[in-house]
RNA sequence: GGUUCCGUCGUCUAGUGGUCCAGGACGUCUGGUUCUCAUCCAGAAAAUCGCGGGUUCGACUCCCGCCGGAAUCACCA
């Protein structure tokens, strides 16, 4: 398979969110599968779109999602610089090689001019196409026109309209009329190319074979394909990716609509490994039935040919439910050492002093009902602190409520008792299920009524782990002193 | 408005003329796992394959028309 290059080339004028981060995916995978290259370049050539930090956000975006790049900023590379704003000689040059063949004019029409050719062709009803205006300078001869040109002055593509077909890997064949095609600009008046210029030299001065951008740029490609033609240069594969769509309506997801930046996700507990294989199944499949990928599988397994030629709606659920599958696997496969640094920023603050050990234990007995890890710190505060004693909340469980209160405190005195006699160092999963096994024979009680009052009374949270999980990691003083308090508050409340 | 693209369960999708009265996943619902929540397991409901014609013995799959949706028509990318 010939080697792919290609590259993702955002502007920096935000975040990256959900909507166009695959246009970085999709490329990054192809370009990996065939041992090629991905080239990360920034398109700064709107000056009054630039956002300051945009790029370090755009390459934190990359890194996190684990899409290295080949060549680009802060990497460097044979191609360099990587930043269109730095290149301005060089389309320079190849606009002066169009005006040299005749493909090109110089053009200092003003755009109030141009806005009144739009007026009148919309008036007369008539498309509007600014070949149909183009000024005396249109005429001039390839030796004045390049002698004419300066800094300041527009250089317009001399377009040579007519039916155009092409082939795209995702669309299929596609074809388009003279009617679609125009003089675009090339070199606007600050010197610098226009998007539909740069990125061509671009992409020509770098190889890149494979060019893949959203499906809004379907209808310029005619234009780009003129513009190759007159370039004399090689036409790279294309690939259109369909848009993300918002969760509601049909349009495509925006950071009007509250689309998040990916990076967000990030401090909302997803983890990369879900994000990028939810991200790239989204629109794409190979055709099996799996649903989990890692990021190798994916590379193995991607083809453009797969990619989904209509929208696919963005759907936090199961994204969600992605990422508990990943939880899982990670800890599965990798052990709690090794998944642990990861929720380093998750838990609550009741668990700053304590040590990494007893929150790897806490995260070992409760990893497997995690969404997201910032689910950890609704749910494991009470390891970390003696939770508020809720009288109520105890009495009116379904199981207890038939139980008065003083049967309850004297079923938590037999409770105490009986775990008095675990020593500290036969405190353990094990000793502590034959210990309330037994003492559900002893006191002749349901497991739903016994343990219910035992778990509550040691978390007041609304669900933990499996009972002798929860009393041995918690450990025996606290075990003990939790279930003495509540004793004692519900004699209180009993006089 | 012109041009172009798209159209299978609520959502993501499988499907390239018969094996599809349409398969999987998320979500929803039900049941099981000694308490809870989750996981896991089992099961259920859920798509007249946008609509109408045609070709064919046979169409989700091919052809035509229509409808619906989207994108684009900048000295933005």
């Amino acid at each position: 398979m010939d080697k792919i290059i290609t590259r993702f080339a955002p502007s920096p004028t935000g975040y990256i969110h959900i909507g166009n981060v695959r246009s970085a995916i999709f490329p990054y995978l192809a370009a990996k599968q065939s041992s090629g290259k991905f080239i990360l370049r920034i398109e700064d050539t709107d000056r009054s779109r630039f956002v300051d930090g945009a790029t370090d956000l755009i390459m934190e975006t990359l890194r996190w999602l684990g899409l290295e790049w080949d060549e680009g900023p802060e990497i460097g590379g044979p191609n360099a610089p990587y930043f269109q704003s730095e290149r301005k000689e060089i389309y320079q040059d190849w606009a002066k090689k169009l005006l040299k063949s005749g493909r090109a004019y110089i053009d200092d029409t003003s755009s109030e001019t141009i806005d009144e050719y739009r007026k009148t062709d919309n008036a007369k009803k008539i498309p509007f196409l600014y070949r149909n205006h183009r000024p005396a300078s249109a005429d001039l001869s390839p030796e004045e026109s390049l002698k004419l040109w300066k800094e300041g002055t527009p250089i317009r593509f001399k377009s040579d309209p007519k039916p155009r077909s092409w082939k795209d890997e995702v669309m299929g064949d596609l074809s388009a009329g003279p009617e679609v095609q125009d003089d675009i600009i090339l070199i606007k008046k600050d010197g610098l190319p226009t998007y539909n210029f740069a990125h061509i030299v671009d992409d020509t001065l770098m190889n890149i074979n494979m060019v893949a951008r959203g499906v809004e740029y379907l209808s310029s490609t005619p234009n780009y394909l003129a513009l190759y033609e007159a370039l004399d240069v090689k036409k790279p594969l294309f690939v259109s990716l369909p848009h993300i769509l918002a969760p509601q309506g049909n349009k495509k997801l925006s950071k009007r609509d509250g689309a998040k930046s990916v990076t967000e996700y990030r401090a909302d507990g997803i983890l990369p490994e879900a994000m990028l294989n939810y991200l790239a199944c989204l629109g794409w499949n190979d055709g099996t039935e799996q649903e989990i990928y890692t990021k190798d599988e994916l590379i193995e397994r991607f083809s453009v040919s797969r990619i989904q030629n209509s929208g696919a709606r963005f759907d936090e659920t199961k994204l969600l439910w992605m990422n508990g599958q990943w939880i899982r696997k990670l800890v599965d496969e990798e052990g709690i050492d090794k998944f642990f640094p990861r929720t380093l920023d998750f838990w609550p603050d009741s668990a700053k002093s304590y040590d990494d050990d007893y929150k790897k234990r806490v995260l070992a007995i409760i990893y497997d009902r995690l969404k997201t890890l910032s689910d950890l710190r609704e749910m494991t505060d009470y390891f970390f602190t003696d939770p508020k004693i809720n009288v109520d909340l105890l009495t009116s469980n379904r199981f207890l409520k038939k139980l008065s209160e003083a049967e309850l405190e004297s079923l938590l005195e037999t409770t105490i008792s009986s775990l008095e006699t675990i020593s500290e160092d036969s405190w353990n999963e094990e000793t502590l299920k034959n210990t309330l096994n037994s003492l559900l024979e002893a006191t002749n009680k349901k497991p739903a009524e016994l343990f219910s009052l035992i778990r509550i009374s040691v978390s007041f949270a609304p669900f933990s782990p499996a009972l002798d999980l929860t009393l041995s990691v918690l450990g025996r003083t606290t075990t003990l002193s939790r279930l003495r308090a509540v004793k004692s508050a519900l004699l209180l409340d009993g006089e």
